[in-house]
DNA sequence: GTAATTCTACTATATTTATAGTAGATTGAG
DNA sequence: CTCAATCTACTATAAATATAGTAGAATTAC
């Protein structure tokens, strides 16, 4: 899989938020900084090379959704960060919140749950 | 703190590891797909502009450590990720990774364990 | 002390990424 | 129908990134 530029990724996220959309739509979900409609509208067939989206043409315009779901790119970005920082270990990867972040007892028992029944089911 | 772009970091990643290093000992360090000396020699005057390495002159030639930890970095790339695809939360991440990955019992213990420890200190 | 080596500073260039304009096709309003 | 709006395709350009060569200073090996 290539990686995503940040210009792709933004739209990309709104692409993977909305499910099917225009470029219209998607230059509407932009608060500030939106780029032009026709950047959109570049970024969008990059993609569609990419293999990231495909499109289905309504009347004679494009409705892109994507190919690759939001949680396999994040399973891709997170392991890239995770070999990087953590050597891939998720242990340290926790340890290292433990350590610097300030984490509520419901979050902790939270997790603590989700843990317990992987447990169960390994 | 500005990123590292791809080329910055794995110059970044091998001054981390040297804590203290040449440009030709980063050099060496490579092992294949090797950049040239003095590519590395540029990277490395960006990085320092960046505010990422310091050197110390020995002799005519420069010797560069880090000024930001690959721990302070790796926070800043880690909440990136996790602000990008799991809201930021610890426990949507860890589900993410009971969701998909095999975990082995050990691990598992070891996780909880240093969760459990954690919810003592908080 | 001179030749070969090594280092930095400066410059150059290719590639990739980001952004957007223009032209021409299509469509919708009346 | 016809005009204004909208859309894509193609092209252009700027900015950022990646890579490395050259010249001259400094150092080292004899």
């Amino acid at each position: 899989m290539k990686e995503l530029t940040k210009a792709e990724e933004r739209i990309m996220q709104i692409v993977w938020r909305l499910e099917k959309a225009f470029t219209r739509e998607i230059l509407e979900e932009f608060k500030k900084d939106a780029p032009s409609y026709t950047t959109i509208a570049t970024v969008l067939s990059v993609l569609e090379q990419k293999g990231f989206v495909a499109h289905e043409m309504m009347g004679n315009s494009k409705r892109y959704y994507p190919l690759i779901s939001k949680s396999k790119y994040s399973d891709f970005a997170m392991s890239n960060v995770m070999s990087k920082y953590f050597e891939g270990s998720l242990t340290r990867l926790v340890s290292f919140f433990a350590d610097r972040k300030k984490m509520d007892i419901d979050e902790l028992d939270e997790i603590i749950k989700i843990l317990e029944s992987k447990k169960e089911a390994e």
